[in-house]
RNA sequence: GCCCCCAUCGUCUAGCGGCCCAGGACGCUGCCCUUUCAAGGCGGUAACGGGGAUUCGAAUUCCCCUGGGGGCACCA
């Protein structure tokens, strides 16, 4: 497939959603696996309001993902005369007819059709105005709305590229607008001939428009299309209840996952394996890899379950195979400003392996800027802890005569000289430290908190004992 | 209501008539490692929605049912 050609198609709004990444990301990798080139066309055919700042921001969204188009942005608001034309030229060529119906009188038929059992969609009531009939709603001062006319009967098929033929009778579909009585063009008309005049080869989109193919195809061959692209319907993404995925599932905006510390290589790898799958077993792939293992007959037919544990886990993946300079990198930025270059390093070799998004960093690091408040909690680890008050003072007089390096510090021999556990006491000494009974390496932390403020963290603790205080 | 699409572990999926009393991954869980928690290593848990038919043989083909999703706009 040599001249392979695909758009990506983002309806212009302030952010994209999950589910419109997924298509881009088909789109691309189908695009970058053939050689082929990737457009992005903004749908907008609303000539009266900019949206650059819009468009922008999707620009800066997909480059941020790693989606690299070869052509655009090309905005379908500068094309709108050209759509205007095409109308008219269907209207000449008997493939669309003028319709005066007001939305009042559709939706009155529509709900009449709809209690009377039938499906609603236009009734064809101004399919076949004469000339005459035509001048006189005019002169009422209606004004007309232009509607594609469907077959009357037979049927439509076409060879998805995922799902194989899917056909349905005409009779089901009605006669739809292409401009609006307003003389506004829609989506739909652009659509199919954009795709038309841009030599669109294949059109790969979410499920939720399989039916719409058949007008587009009908749509295209009215145009004067030469031959049909190819359409590929890809599986719809869903969320917790199976039904579309929306905010209250959690981030379904790029840009909110991008603000909440996910790596855009990780979002990458999970959402290409959603719906897809290559011939083995490989997981996590680089964006190289998927390019090359790409294949549309890969992908399934079945919805699939955006699951956020799971891009955790390639979130913390990719973390974990970063070059620790680069996740210091990546690190820095967060934290609280320090010109202690040992202190920032400390803090990206001993997170690295625990973080799941960046911005858990700041977290599991809070103690080192600010020391922790005796919480009830600690209070209660503290009071269950064996023999606790002799640990502090043996892990005290330990810090007092240490060698200051974290090898130094180290006291588990401390610990078992009193015949205890290190597992027994050490959540009540992370808590004293590190404000939580987990966290960081704290031998590190000790070293980077520096003797004097670390043995007033543990003097405080140990004021804060109960009983033989 | 009508039309269309879909149906394997909780989740993402492999499977395209015998290699499958169903494989991998996430999750959950046990053990090991270990200064805590992670990470890592080694195990475990768990699925072919139901019913017919075709076949020597069906997760895989066909039909029906059920279930889920999508569509039916002067939205994109």
């Amino acid at each position: 497939m040599a001249d392979v050609r695909v758009r990506f198609s983002p309806a212009p709004s302030g952010s994209l959603h999950v589910g419109s990444a997924h298509t881009a990301l088909f789109n691309w990798l189908f695009a970058r696996h053939h050689g082929g080139t990737f457009i992005l066309r903004v749908e907008d055919t609303d000539v009266t309001r900019s949206r650059a700042k819009w468009v922008e921001g999707i620009q800066t969204t997909m480059a941020w993902l790693g989606l690299d188009w070869d052509e655009g942005p090309v905005l379908q608001s500068t094309r709108f005369s050209r759509y205007l034309a095409a109308a008219d030229q269907l209207i000449a060529s008997g493939h669309a007819y003028e319709c005066y119906c007001t939305e009042e009188e559709l939706k009155a038929r529509n709900e009449a059709a709809m209690a009377a059992g039938r499906p609603p969609g236009y009734d064809g009531h101004c399919r076949d105005l004469s000339p005459d009939e035509r001048a006189a709603l005019a002169a009422e001062g209606r004004t007309a709305s232009i509607r594609f006319r469907t077959p009357d009967d037979g049927v439509s098929t076409f060879d998805d590229l995922i799902r194989g033929e899917v056909s349905v009778e005409w009779t089901h579909i009605a006669d739809f607008v292409i401009v609006r009585s307003g003389g506004t063009p829609l989506f739909f008309l652009a659509n199919a001939l954009d795709d038309l005049e841009m030599a669109i080869t294949h059109v790969i989109r979410g499920e939720d428009l399989l039916d719409s193919t058949h007008r587009v195809l009908a749509l295209r061959a009215a145009l004067g299309a030469p031959d049909r692209s190819v359409y590929a319907h890809l599986p719809l993404l869903v969320g917790a209840d199976r039904g579309k995925l929306s905010k209250r599932h959690g981030a379904v905006a790029l840009e909110d996952f991008r603000d909440r510390g996910y790596l855009p290589e990780a979002l990458f790898n999970y959402l290409a394996l959603l719906g897809w799958s290559p011939d083995d077993d490989r997981e996590i792939m680089s964006r190289d890899e998927l390019v090359a293992a790409f294949d549309l007959s890969g992908v399934t037919h079945s919805a699939a379950f955006f699951d956020y544990q799971k891009l955790d886990w390639f979130n913390g993946q990719y973390f974990r195979k970063l070059p620790t300079k680069e996740y210091e990198a990546l690190v820095k930025p967060l934290l609280p400003s320090v010109d202690d270059p040992g202190l920032v390093s400390m803090i990206a070799t001993t997170t690295q392996s625990r973080v799941v998004t960046l911005d858990q960093v700041v977290e599991m690091s809070d103690f080192l800027f600010s020391d922790p408040e005796m919480t009830p909690e600690t209070q209660e680890l503290l009071a269950e802890t064996p023999r606790v008050a002799e640990v502090l003072d043996a892990v005290i007089t330990h810090i007092e005569q240490c060698d200051w390096t974290v090898d130094g510090i180290a006291f588990q021999p401390v610990i078992k000289e009193l015949g205890l556990k290190p597992k027994q006491v050490m959540p009540a000494l992370y808590a004293a430290v590190e404000g939580r009974p987990a966290g960081l390496p704290l031998f590190d932390s000790m070293h980077a908190l520096g003797r004097e403020r670390t043995l007033d963290l543990l003097r405080k603790a140990r004021a804060a004992v109960p009983g033989d205080g």
